[in-house]
DNA sequence: ACAAAAGTGTTTCTACTACACCCATGG
DNA sequence: CCATGGGTGTAGTAGAAACACTTTTGT
């Protein structure tokens, strides 16, 4: 790999074959994940510049070559991008690799562009702003964004649809609900993150007893949540545990 | 992401920002492995140009720009610089995405160059010959590829640390294992694939029962396999099935 | 007291484990 | 005949599913 000499014979080029011409863009995309309003949403940007003008994106944009002494690292511009585009500025629950999206003809533009595509968690934001070139930025709820009522821009529909895909298997194996949680959280209101992601019913007293029989997976905080909202017995409070992988799964 | 204007304000640089300025080099890398001699084993070459002259390194290369329309898929890549380095030419068994690496210090040469590395499953060569710029290609016993005794080029080691992660869990939950058999093969010698790759041992008859009971793992070709070498009665033959994922985990 | 949700107990069922046993071939 | 590995049967066990039941609050 990474030779440092291309000096083959490269018979279907006439231009000289200098490292340069073999170089391109990389961006990434972030597929933010939230539960809002009892909703599995994901948070897209519309597009204020083209390509793609005034569709529905992921937030993303290149990784920067100034930044740092040889440039940022793809999760830190992922992060910036997200931050500029839509003034995200709390800590994300949870931040993991998803893919890379490298077909030739995904980004229309001259310039070949590829693009690393990260999986994350994050706090629902009231109202998300746009900044920089993203004219907008909201949760949209998942169904919807990847139907045909929305335009996603480049190949971010396949993205999206990879994107939703590992949330619904990562819940099975690892403790990631949690992070679809507030700080302190109920075992019923875990169990609903399962139930709106999967679109299933599970059984509260069975659920209950599988959570607690995992180690590492939520913390009794020994205190009691309110229940004059909700009715019913006061359920103990939570947060998430230590452990980022189940070893019996959750099944669905 | 991917916007078509950079003209935000750069305070840390002082040269002009052009698009030009934010491009990198794209590589991609394999590790393929395979099971040979009953060992698992992973196809190194061994590098004869520098940076990391003589180190081992997981075959790959640079993405090029002069192969097709707008430069090559990266599956592409990585498959033509796989037969370049090693003769590798027979069909691989299984070939998928593992990750990018993209910190900007894992290539020590001026360039910043990414790379996008694959996880892949190939049939066992006997006499890997090295080509181009490869001086050498093997086959390496994983737990020696990882150790202090051999020198990996790049970030290598950690590839190539996650590529068998990859490979131990999709044991559990795909059908891949097949992949590691001939085209015909036993239940025994499919068990025998697990029990390598995970360093277990697995009990014959539940392994038979499990497998016989995963609808699309194997196919029965109704014939059996010669036993004048092995000893014992004769195995039935399977080839592998239509199935990639298994419904009930094989566990370890 | 009643409603509602939290949490526990109990029975049933399924699936895996362990291991005994039979089968089919070569020598 | 025996040795060897292939393949099946079965009893014991762990855990999941279904669901009845108890607990603790607010009104």
């Amino acid at each position: 790999m990474e030779r440092s000499n291309s000096s083959d014979n490269h018979p279907q080029s006439t231009e000289p074959l200098t490292i340069e011409n073999h170089k391109v863009l990389v961006a990434t995309d972030i597929a933010l994940f939230t539960i809002k309003d009892g909703i599995f949403q994901v948070l897209l940007i519309k597009r204020g510049v083209p390509p793609f003008l005034d569709f529905w994106a992921l937030p993303g944009g290149l990784i920067r070559m100034d930044i740092g002494e040889r440039g940022e690292e793809p999760e830190e511009a992922a992060l910036r991008e997200l931050k500029e585009e839509t003034g995200l500025a709390k800590d994300l629950g949870y931040l993991e690799q998803l893919g890379t999206y490298g077909s030739p003809n995904r980004d229309p533009r001259e310039q070949r562009v590829i693009s690393i595509a990260y999986f994350g968690i994050g706090p629902t934001l009231e109202d998300p702003e746009g900044g920089s070139d993203a004219s907008h930025a909201t949760f949209v709820p998942v169904e919807k964004a990847i139907s045909d009522q929305l335009d996603l821009a480049f190949d971010h529909r396949l993205i999206l649809t990879d994107a939703i895909k590992r949330a619904r298997a990562k819940l099975e194996y690892s403790t990631i609900a949690t992070q679809f949680c507030t700080q302190e959280f109920t075992i019923s209101e875990l169990r609903r993150v399962y139930e709106i992601i999967w679109d299933t019913e599970l059984d509260p007293g069975n659920f209950q007893k599988k959570v607690l029989s995992s180690p590492g997976f939520i913390m009794d905080l020994g205190r009691n949540a309110d229940s004059s909202q909700t009715g019913g017995r006061p359920a103990k409070l939570y947060s998430a545990g230590t452990e980022t992988l189940l070893n019996s799964p959750i099944r669905r």
